[in-house]
DNA sequence: TTGCAGTATTCATCTAAGGGAATATACTCG
DNA sequence: CGAGTATATTCCCTTAGATGAATACTGCAA
């Protein structure tokens, strides 16, 4: 039961925010925690929990580690992901992150592979 | 975050089975029983875990209690239970718990409760 | 090398959850 | 009423998970 795993990624609050968030794009440690505004241990080990479970991939860039969905996605886990899409829409949590995220995005440091890996953009 | 109540309920296995289930009729305790081959109290107590959230609703019918999805669903809760159907058809386990479902709806006995909340069918 | 930034891990604590045995409750029928 | 059926709850145990403080690791730059 391959469901019930995605599921259990999906459970909780700050790794629902960094999921919905990796749909957008492939981001580093320290990106989330600026637009979660939570601690470094909480996002580094809710990242490690979903890496772990197959639902993120870690690169590293320096001194960064890039995390981005994997690439290759089963059915199960592109329509849940899709799903949340279109759910974030109503929740203004959702709405406010990316909205962080575009701040971060337009603004001064970016490892490159964030681009590379993900959305086109401009380097700084 | 309305959401992560959602995911909470549907991130173990039998409360998936249960709520595929309830999906497509409503059912009594020992109907779910019977379909996963689960011990009372364990379904029991995951459907007091739904109803506690908000994701199932009870009514008795003498003895039975018929357990069923709330009548009024919002747009998060209608979109995951879709895509719950949509993921279900690739996973087996699902599909047998269908094909339970039927034999026990063809069989002997049934609350009234269930066809006059559910599906159409005949009374036995 | 040293120092530093970014990230991961260890240690400890707390709580929620899953599971089962036994018991309690609610209802029906005779 | 008493017996039986269906369901809920209590008690107990065990484990997973969430969190934070402190520490370790990794790679870069001077």
């Amino acid at each position: 039961m391959e469901l019930v795993r995605i599921y259990q990624c999906f459970c909780d609050r700050t790794r629902l925010r960094i999921l919905h968030l990796l749909t957008k794009s492939p981001l580093c440690v320290c990106h989330f925690q600026e637009i979660l505004n939570e601690p470094q241990v909480k996002i580094s080990k809710h990242l490690s929990y979903l890496k772990n479970r197959g639902m993120a991939v870690a690169v590293r860039e320096g001194n960064w580690m890039i995390y981005s969905l994997p690439a290759r996605k089963d059915a199960e886990l592109t329509r849940n992901l899709k799903c949340l899409q279109d759910c974030a829409q109503s929740d203004p949590v959702f709405g406010r992150d990316l909205k962080q995220l575009g701040v971060l995005q337009r603004s001064s440091c970016q490892p490159a592979a964030i681009f590379s890996a993900g959305t086109r953009g401009r380097r700084k």
